[in-house]
DNA sequence: CAATTACGATTACATATGTAATATTGTACT
DNA sequence: AGTACAATATTACATATGTAATCGTAATTG
């Protein structure tokens, strides 16, 4: 468990976003799906995309000539990473501490605040 | 609401932190609490600083000699603000499904879970 | 008053990031 | 084979960020 995964950085993680949804693919699929949500031009896309494979977070199969591309982490564990470090920014450290603030201040709905209910409700006990 | 707060980077959020802690203070006095947590030269802290006041998210008093520093914004807005964008960007956007993530992931322990259980029995009802 | 300090202002410089354009090369058509 | 196209590789350039050092000036002290 002592990977240190590199930054990942924001226009980067919208990349990530779209291999994460499914890999391996072409540059041309991701532009293709980019380009829904944004309006990077595909130069800037397939920047983006060297720059990843460079930092060792997406790997490439150039095994064909048409090259595809995969990530080399899990989204859950890049998420983790991410928030980790943000939490421990923007809230001193504290998971429960963020856990308030957004229960009490953001807008849920009734559904979601069941849903977490009964999530809190699964959460073994006993743990500490 | 339409406050587009400038983006505060990840070194600037260490010095709005010990000013949120308490303000107005002088540079002298935010080096000293950083230099608890960090290893920064004091020049550093002092350009972190002047950064904040030139993106308008720290005020500045010059009526003494040596200036005291205040921030501009509340640091529960500033959070707000950077959970939105972080939400946006790593969970797809939905509130809900960091929480359930980091709910079902991280460590909690039973005195958290029976406080973040009661938070969520008193939020309101019906909205929405 | 001269020298030293203590602050604040200005400048520095490398790496990261956003945002592409240009150049080159391999492949497909005519 | 020559040309066009498509994909990859290289280069570009501005702003942001991390991390300070130097310069100027005002106050403090000997």
């Amino acid at each position: 468990m002592g990977e240190t995964l590199p930054n990942i950085s924001e226009s980067e993680w919208a990349i990530m976003n779209v291999l994460w949804d499914h890999s391996p693919r072409t540059a041309n699929d991701i532009i293709q799906s980019l380009q829904k949500h944004t309006d990077w031009k595909p130069k800037t896309i397939r920047t983006l995309l060297d720059r990843l494979v460079q930092k060792s977070v997406v790997a490439v199969d150039k095994s064909q000539k048409v090259y595809t591309f995969s990530p080399l982490y899990s989204q859950e564990e890049c998420q983790k990473a991410e928030t980790q470090s943000f939490i421990q920014r923007i809230y001193g450290g504290t998971l429960k501490s963020m856990l308030v603030h957004f229960i009490q201040d953001e807008k849920l709905s009734d559904k979601d605040i069941k849903e977490l209910r009964s999530i809190l409700n699964e959460k073994p006990e006993g743990k500490e």
